[in-house]
DNA sequence: ATATGTATATCGTAAGACGATATACTGTAA
DNA sequence: TTACAGTATATCGTCTTACGATATACATAT
């Protein structure tokens, strides 16, 4: 009953910057809202809606799990709560990596013909 | 009063598939739905209930629009009606070609990070 | 004749996106 | 010390998207 990589596919785009988000580490959600924000330049901005939403829907997929661990005890805050990518989380975004690249060069080859087309 | 390209980005990914499908030329409906199915190896089959809402809502936004031609009036069925890629449907395609590239190398240079993790 | 394929279209449901809103703690500076 | 900005999690309602099911009807081949 273990889970299929390819069921979850194509992830919904929030799922996809959660998952980039925790690549580098675990990380509390308000953490992983200011990660995306940093990571696709300001073009998209999570609110609280999208993400906890969207964590929840991780946690029951088994993309994501909470994490007990306190990466720095001094500076913390009890209310944080920690997340951190699964195996499967992994697999699952190499596999949605590999999905975009192989829909941008098809796009990209089609692009080209289509530039090429008289009277366009 | 004219649209913006990143207004409607990042795009529904059967918009998507729809730009790729007519960026080799103009078809009508059901041949979009094959070429789709071609286009991706076979990974996505979209149906009618999602070409048709699809294709609705993309007139509307001004990304495809209807032909007239009929590209080879001895073979043809009357029933067909034909689509064609608009110069802001183009940008848009490019646009988000683009923006999924820039995710898919971000997302790359993460993964190798997140492999050289100590323990995972 | 009849079955398969072509072709367009709508309906209803489920899932996803997301702003608004709520609550409450932390840190800082007037 | 109090008031404000920032941190942090969470839910609600609504809109949009995704998509299977279903319907209709013409074309083609057996």
């Amino acid at each position: 009953m273990n889970k299929n990589t390819s069921d979850l596919l194509p992830l919904p785009v929030a799922h996809l910057h959660i998952l980039m988000a925790l690549a580098t580490g675990d990380k509390h959600g308000y953490a992983i809202m200011q990660e995306v924000e940093v990571l696709t330049e300001g073009a998209v901005t999570m609110g609280p809606g999208t993400l906890y939403g969207a964590i929840k829907k991780m946690l029951m997929s088994g993309l994501v799990e909470e994490s007990d661990e306190r990466p720095d005890p001094g500076l913390d805050d009890e209310r944080r709560r920690y997340y951190r990518i699964t195996g499967l989380g992994g697999r699952v975004l190499e596999a949605e990596i590999s999905r975009m690249e192989q829909l941008a060069r098809t796009a990209r080859a089609r692009q080209v013909i289509a530039m090429r087309r008289p009277g366009a």
